[in-house]
DNA sequence: CCCGAATTGGCAGTATCTGCCAATAGTTAC
DNA sequence: GTAACTATTGGCAGATACTGCCAATTCGGG
């Protein structure tokens, strides 16, 4: 992992569907080795993947929501019950463990608000075990970007 | 914007480098039509762009943030100059705009505790009119997706 | 300075992309 | 019901890009 291999991590961050061709001209190689980097990052598992970043609301979900979660109870059984369920929400894009206590976040996005209230009552509060739940909803976006802050 | 758009479009969050003659088989399309859904999507802007997901420890960025912040004054001149500052900091991979106390929620990426600690007082206290900020650190990541909820 | 290992660059066969045109499917008016 | 119109599709072909292989180059260590 050199200079490179971030040159090549931060270029296909910035567009992950550029040609071979055109990433080995931005990193100053010949396309053959900058394939071969590029792939063996990807088997490394240091590039897991490539996507789509679509508009969500251009989709019809409007509503994204952040959602912070505490458990009542934190024994093993509990935890990994909750945390296979939120795999199992198509609605729940995100879902972190944050420190303090021993919370949870989830980014949720959903068409209106009556289905995040649907969300909460028929996916959320039927696992049983939670604590509270904090709601914020995003109400515009000042930034996103997939770019690592490297220094080259 | 049909079913076929929105098949399209959750392949794409999937594996954004499939090809287009894969994404034509998995939307059951032919090449040509795909690739016009594809380019028509994206010059619309409902398909804002493509970027690689990379493993943010392994590229020596182990630590990942949630910060709040609320701001002193809520005046045109002060948010505006906040938003301008959140879109220059490379550590800020996101910033948004919560409901309520008028608050911003920020994702952040660090390589330790001591960055963080510069971040904030380098970059975040510098801005002037802050009333408050809240640290959430990361602990681990249950899920992570791009895929839309579309019923397709 | 020389040797060995790792990386690179070029080549060529294969696969993919993409603009163009005819064919098809869906819709509206009568 | 049908004729005409529109939007979308599928196929073709030239251009472009991918990718495995081998020789050349670069970089460290002795």
């Amino acid at each position: 992992m050199d200079n490179k291999d971030r040159q090549i991590i931060r270029a296909l961050q910035q567009d992950g569907r550029m040609t071979n061709q055109e990433l080995a001209e931005a990193v100053n190689l010949s396309p053959s080795p900058c394939l071969r980097r590029v792939r063996n990052l990807e088997a490394k598992g240091i590039i897991r993947g490539y996507s789509a970043d679509a508009d969500a609301a251009a989709c019809g979900l409007a509503i994204t929501v952040f959602v912070r979660i505490r458990l009542e109870r934190h024994n093993e059984t509990d935890v990994q019950n909750f945390e296979r369920r939120m795999q199992m929400i198509e609605d729940v894009l995100e879902c972190h463990v944050l420190t303090g206590a021993m919370d949870y976040q989830l980014r949720v996005l959903v068409p209106d608000l009556e289905a995040y209230e649907n969300f909460i009552r028929h996916r959320i509060h039927p696992i049983g075990g939670i604590a509270s739940i904090d709601t914020s909803f995003v109400y515009g976006t000042v930034k996103r970007t997939a770019v690592f802050p490297l220094s080259d």
